[in-house]
DNA sequence: CCGATATTGTTATGATCATAACGATATCGA
DNA sequence: TCGATATCGTTATGATCATAACAATATCGG
């Protein structure tokens, strides 16, 4: 019982460069990203919690109260996306937001006694996760990896 | 001039575990994403299409005519999702959709004239910016990388 | 042959994601 | 001081992205 056809699948009809799709990062980076979120959704799913929702737990976790924009910045999402992050956790109590005294155009994020214990159960089972998507790796290759990814990120 | 600030910063407040978001892979990839995405996006923005677009595309160049289904699994895409981009290639005649006389399921796309001539522009363009994105490495890091992500993404 | 099962494509929902434009507030330099 | 510039948060738009439920069609096993 396959789950996958090859049915409708046609002969190669142009000239073939020598270009194959899987050897763009851009593509590999994106399915191993597909791969490590779903694995982070399969575990806190339950929480009804997504991958950027729980780094914006963790990030506010680790860093305390942050201002929307850096907190943003922080988990690497744009103004824009980072509010509609921030609206639906405040919206389940799982942060709360303040205005800045001595700024008065930044609101200041911080968790909720909720959002931390929260966080807290998480942690354990996030780090379980990231051995899981590691797990075809030797320990050596998963440092490398860490150093080769962190290398791109960074430009 | 700086561009960001880091006024709202705040200490660490809470007692900290030695967990950094840094160290989880998900994290990792996705900011590795961004990056090599948004690299690709500076150099065939001007043809507005975005890299699952691109992909799409070059997998049709690739392999020919393929079944919708097929065609998004090549592309690591969900039945929902590729109908939207094959909609929207297809609006502009990029690509051309046909019954496969066979079976009566089945979406037969192929790529149009227009479309294989793009795709034809846009390959070296693209080889060039997966370049950019590697830069940071050397060339058997580079090789490296490909083998380790090749292995995350497949489980 | 024919019913259980599988596959394909669609629809709907909700959550990212990036970009551009905008008003409000802060900051910097002349 | 005060105007140019920068930052912050918001709004709008359009494109992914994943999931679940569904009808139509194919395929498989008894």
């Amino acid at each position: 019982m396959p789950r996958t056809s090859t049915k409708a699948e046609a002969p190669v009809r142009r000239l073939a460069s020598s270009y194959r799709l899987e050897d763009q990062v851009g593509f590999l980076l994106r399915r191993a990203y597909q791969r490590a979120s779903s694995n982070l959704v399969e575990r806190i799913g339950s929480y009804d919690l997504t991958a950027p929702q729980y780094a914006t737990l963790a990030r506010l976790y680790e860093r305390g109260a942050l201002s929307q924009n850096l907190l943003g910045r922080l988990v690497a999402m744009e103004p824009a996306n980072i509010r509609d992050v921030v609206l639906r956790l405040k919206k389940r109590r799982l942060l709360a937001t303040r205005r800045d005294p001595t700024d008065k155009r930044l609101i200041l994020i911080d968790l909720t006694a909720a959002g931390a214990a929260l966080v807290e159960q998480l942690i354990p089972i996030e780090t379980e996760c990231t051995a899981t998507t590691l797990a075809p790796l030797k320990a050596d290759e998963k440092r490398l990896l860490y150093e080769l990814l962190g290398r791109l990120a960074e430009g």
